[in-house]
DNA sequence: AGCGTATATTTACACTGTAAATATGATAGA
DNA sequence: TCTATCATATTTACAGTGTAAATATACGCT
């Protein structure tokens, strides 16, 4: 049964990069997806290798959408834009940092390498040695796939559906301010929040750092 | 069949806590953990209410062994013991921040909100007003569960199996260091490292911008 | 001794990923 | 045009998942 308009790999990666985006990563099933492609769940592995080669392949098509920094710009520069950047183009798709936090997708696929090695050049450029680097590098990743995961999951998550708001607001009744007095008084602060403002202040704040330790010495981060 | 040493909430805990230390967070499974017990599947349903039961359980019981630190000290000091002993706490139950992220543990148990509590209490101390401790807290813990994830998933995993150290060497065999000639240099450093030092440093540079920031005016973090 | 209750098992259902075998239909060659 | 080939899609199947419902078992208490 072929058909007139056959599937291809780059269907399968939009319609799953579709169904994730309305489900989540539990949501994406191969016969949910299969479905939305009005197909039958093996017709896809004729494009695909299995789920996580589909997870892959979003994971590299979202790194691939990711702006690379002027190279002529100043290091610390190069880091901001280079960080940035793959927060936004990740924030755009939380399946993906999802995914390569469990492991269902390759996090050292192509795409990625070349992002991390415009950051590794910014380093090095700031005259890190290679231990400096590991640890720069380590803390701008923690940083980013940090806020990521936390703002897509249940800490600080925006988008909410009934029944957890609901849940939300058992949870703050909850609280005993005499136990936690100064939660209890961060609650509204804490309420849903736009991360990516708070996400560029924590990177500023650790660029600084970065530059400070740059101009003090060699080796440390 | 009531056993002569009938099951518990306590034991199925520790068994799920032992079964996933092994076997990680998806090979962790009710039919496994019960068969780890001399028992059958739905036996543990008399003693939890679901699977996710057991890993807000799990998730709970990891926080109430995180040291407090002492109220007495400075704040920085504060920040620093109460981020520290999260880490150490959750990087020996690797499946604890796991659960977290993917939104299968509920991350505002009674115990995880104490240890915020703290570190809520000392941002305040520090002058921070709302908007600062939200933010200041949001990068606090977006290296936390950022570091704990990146050393456990691919990107840097310490503890590998005879496949993946393949696969990797497979992949940095692929490398083209005329491609990713950064990436590249730096390999020897990237290889698997104890990452709590520099977990450590990481969280040192953001306390030293907390610190500044704090001194210079309240609000900003 | 026998009843009630807490505990454990059995069975069942709707899912999951995917291997293997089969069917379909478009295309290339005679 | 007929047919053989081959890429594509479907069907069937299996082992696994979480868990609802019904059933069986054995303990403690009166």
């Amino acid at each position: 049964m072929t058909r007139r308009d056959p599937l291809n790999r780059e269907k399968v990666l939009d319609a799953a990069l579709a169904l994730a985006a309305e489900e989540g990563l539990k949501g994406l099933s191969m016969r949910k997806l299969a479905k939305t492609l009005g197909v039958e769940a093996m017709a896809l592995y004729n494009h695909v290798q299995n789920k996580n080669d589909i997870l892959d392949g979003i994971a590299e098509r979202v790194y691939r959408g990711i702006e690379r920094a002027d190279p002529g710009s100043p290091w610390p520069e190069r880091v901001r834009v280079t960080v940035l950047n793959t927060y936004l183009a990740l924030a755009e798709h939380p399946v993906v940092p999802m995914a390569l936090a469990t492991d269902e997708a390759n996090p050292n696929s192509q795409q990625a390498l070349l992002s991390f090695d415009d950051l590794i050049g910014a380093l090095y450029e700031a005259g890190f040695d290679d231990d400096g680097v590991r640890q720069a590098l380590g803390a701008l990743n923690s940083l980013v796939f940090g806020s990521l995961l936390l703002t897509t999951s249940g800490f600080t998550k925006a988008r909410k559906d009934e029944a957890e708001r609901e849940q939300e607001e058992q949870l703050l009744g909850r609280i005993d301010p005499a136990v936690l007095p100064n939660f209890s008084r961060a609650i509204p602060a804490l309420k849903a929040h736009d991360p990516e403002p708070d996400f560029i202040r924590a990177l500023e704040l650790l660029i600084s750092g970065l530059v400070a330790a740059a101009a003090s010495g060699p080796g440390t981060a």
